[in-house]
DNA sequence: TTGAAAGCGCTAACAA
DNA sequence: TTGTTAGCGCTTTCAA
């Protein structure tokens, strides 16, 4: 009736009518019910958000460029957590889908058949962000990780070093730091090289982590001049250990590390590293599940390719 | 009907029909409407999550505590962020309570008496969190910002620290940082003491930030023996700075922080600092929600008080 | 154990 | 410009 079109200020209502219908709704406290409305119009303002975790920092910073995005939208980011578990993904995945959101934005491109099924069935936007080296479902945002790994690994041997070591997480679910890995050590390859060695930890990162894991990879490996972290906090521990021991960086020893933290600005050096765009990532994406929701011409397959860029800080310049 | 009876597994079923429905299900790759249930049903099981920020690292982990503990339950939480702003805390309540969700879990006690009204019609559990110094709406779950003030305050003291400077942000929005100044004055008040000097800052913290405010604190009152700051990156980076700059940390000065961030491990010093208990503010929050989401008694009420434990850390312990 | 029927509170289409 | 009506896809109640 008459009221409805006034709470969503469609279709032609007089002034006077309006005003006596928002007096009343204001005087009751009335707030109007969604669900009937979601039903009624099949258009529900919900867009879901599927991450493998909220403990790394960057997760949190992609949230944040989404939600800067859905702000200025009628739509509301609704958040499910995967633990890098695609069983886990597939249940997330089906509870979010029966609330028929407007979009899903998701990360990653590796999952169960069954979760692919359910995307492309959705019929809704669907963004897979952060990595775009794979098959997407329909549209994807994010970065090369193999490109990514293959800059390092080039601006390492730019600089000179010979004996590299790799220090990363040993999460077999983690593709994106796979694909990092994978490209880096093809470039050492396509330059006649090869990892020096390699150290690899589990649980969560920071200073301590960092520290621990260059202490190791060092006394097992002591001529290595070069250490590439899959993460710059364990990159920055790394690097106020050396410190400390008096390694002289980076003309003996070089490092880098990903994903360029911008809190860590302020330490001692600036460590070497990579910007993984991740706010840019949750904009884009977040942006592509607006337009296609506002009007619904069905494009779809969009692709937005960022490039990572390379800071080379204070610990990768040695020539 | 018989169908959702089966896919709730509810009532009496024969084996049989059940067996038969669920199989029709799977072949139509059939995925249940939850706005209609919900619509039927008048149950919802989303929570919604109010926070103030992301940006801060601190509010990541409360829904890494929230979300830890609905993964074991039928509940989903649902985002929104306020940016310190209550006309925006009103918007984004209103939006969610217009889905009808199981729960509100929401930052902080100070709000505008809209907000204040739509949360107390709302007739579901409200768990208002990270502060108890206030008048709740329903239930609560957090800690004393004022004594967490009083006891960093009280620690400094022992110490023999005498001429102290606060460290600070100056959003006039953040509540509990503003309560913790509070706390900490009241403390230095009764002592027969006051603040020597005072910094403050906008934007983002980070080491950049605090070796900043320090250097220009530091400059302007140079017999300061103690820096007190409203957040351990801060804190961090002003004890990196000091160190740099040859100061003798804690005999000439002294530092502390606020937060006990774990990232933060592994630093030359571990900053003094206080545990927020964010983790299992989230959690409790949770659980409240979860629990009466189930049994639905209109208990309501509850009051969680957590106690912050102070690290002395390498910068605190003159005597 | 199963089926039938009446809503849940809205929106959308149409009529007045 | 306003009122009326028929669903949206489930759950719930009641009858078979």
């Amino acid at each position: 009736m008459t009221v409805s079109r006034v709470l969503r200020n469609r279709g032609d209502v007089s002034a006077a009518t309006r005003e006596r219908v928002l007096a009343a709704a204001k005087h009751l406290g009335y707030v109007p019910n969604k669900i009937a409305g979601a039903l009624a119009s099949s258009r529900v303002n919900l867009v879901a958000v599927v991450i493998p975790s909220l403990s790394n920092l960057v997760f949190p910073e992609v949230i944040n460029g989404i939600s800067s995005v859905l702000e200025d939208t009628e739509l509301q980011p609704v958040l499910g957590v995967t633990h890098y578990r695609p069983e886990q993904e597939e249940k997330v995945l089906y509870e979010m889908l029966s609330w028929r959101p407007s979009g899903v934005i998701i990360a990653g491109l590796e999952r169960s058949e069954a979760s692919r099924a359910m995307l492309r069935n959705s019929g809704i936007p669907v963004v897979e962000i952060m990595d775009v080296d794979g098959e997407a479902v329909d549209s994807v945002v994010g970065i090369s990780h193999k490109r990514a790994g293959r800059m390092m690994a080039q601006a390492i041997i730019d600089s000179g070093y010979r004996r590299i070591g790799f220090l990363g997480s040993k999460m077999p679910l983690d593709h994106r730091a796979r694909k990092r890995l994978e490209g880096f050590t093809d470039a050492l390859d396509a330059a006649g090289m090869s990892l020096a060695d390699q150290e690899f930890y589990e649980g969560g990162s920071g200073f301590g982590k960092g520290r621990e894991m260059t202490q190791a990879i060092l006394e097992r490996t002591p001529d290595l001049d070069f250490l590439y972290y899959s993460n710059d906090l364990n990159g920055a521990g790394g690097m106020l250990y050396c410190l400390e021991k008096g390694i002289d960086i980076p003309g003996e020893l070089g490092m880098a590390g990903f994903n360029r933290i911008d809190l860590l600005d302020g330490l001692p050096m600036q460590l070497a590293t990579m910007d993984s765009c991740r706010r840019e990532i949750g904009e884009a994406a977040a942006r592509i599940i607006a337009e296609r929701a506002g009007a619904d011409n069905a494009t779809g397959g969009e692709q937005v390719v960022l490039m990572p860029t390379l800071t080379l800080g204070d610990t990768l310049q040695r020539n």
